[in-house]
DNA sequence: ATGATAATGAGAACACATTATCATATTGGC
DNA sequence: GCCAATATGATAATGTGTTCTCATTATCAT
């Protein structure tokens, strides 16, 4: 049977608190302040866990490892920060995509990640 | 300096007469028809080559390895197979990226992958 | 044709994120 | 409060893709 344990809830905490998705280093540091001495196996078992039963999404970033995101935001894409690293998430889609498909292909998914500055690093530019 | 090798000329040609995008080893199986003996290594160290000189660019796909490309073909995406595992290029873009990106965010570049299934896999349904 | 030098192939080594191991600690139904 | 079962943390082990090493081979300016 599945416990409730300080550790879980701190990294649920940091996953649901953050407004963008975090890679697994992102989630052992901040799930610290709530539980010191958290170890990174327990992250990753965590957040398989909380994967498997739906509540954490996991963010795909081409060339990057996964980051994670509370689950049930409804559709949308990302922002990577070129300069600090961050993924950010963004509202909104875009229509279209259909008319990009060859003949005899079938769309079930797709991924969209804008980069570039973030506001942040935009603004202290270099 | 830079030498003209059986090798290098079958990897390019490979890169070049492919339509889609291919993984090292994908470059590494289509090259040893020129180049029977063909090893691991000189693909990654031509590929490598080839990049630094701006003859090829690198594919990224979320959770994938990198897929590698003739260069100079124009801005486009990409689409990847959900059951064969083979990425295809797309022709186009949309517009309208600039309205998902927050207040204060630059953006420099994107990414588009759409996924499903291809023209042959999609027939030979399941 | 020669020879300096770049390229190759096989395999070992590496990098990195992730997962397994295992002894110890914690949880929660009783 | 007890105690079986689950979770944890430290660390070793894994897996995968890529790079390095090094002895051998091929290229090409001369």
């Amino acid at each position: 049977m599945q416990r409730d344990t300080a550790q879980r809830r701190a990294i649920r905490r940091v996953l649901e608190e953050s407004g963008r998705p975090l890679g697994a280093l992102e989630v052992l540091q901040g799930s610290r302040r709530d539980a010191p001495g958290l170890g990174i196996a327990t992250v990753y078992r965590a957040l398989k866990a909380l994967g498997a039963k739906g509540e954490v999404a996991t963010v795909e970033i081409p060339g990057e490892p996964p980051r994670y995101e509370a689950a049930g935001k409804g559709h949308h894409h990302h922002f990577l920060c070129q300069r600090c690293g961050k993924a950010y998430e963004l509202g909104g889609c875009l229509g279209g995509l259909k008319g990009l498909l060859p003949r005899g292909f079938k769309m079930t998914t797709h991924e969209l990640l804008l980069q570039g500055r973030c506001a942040a690093c935009a603004r202290g530019r270099r």
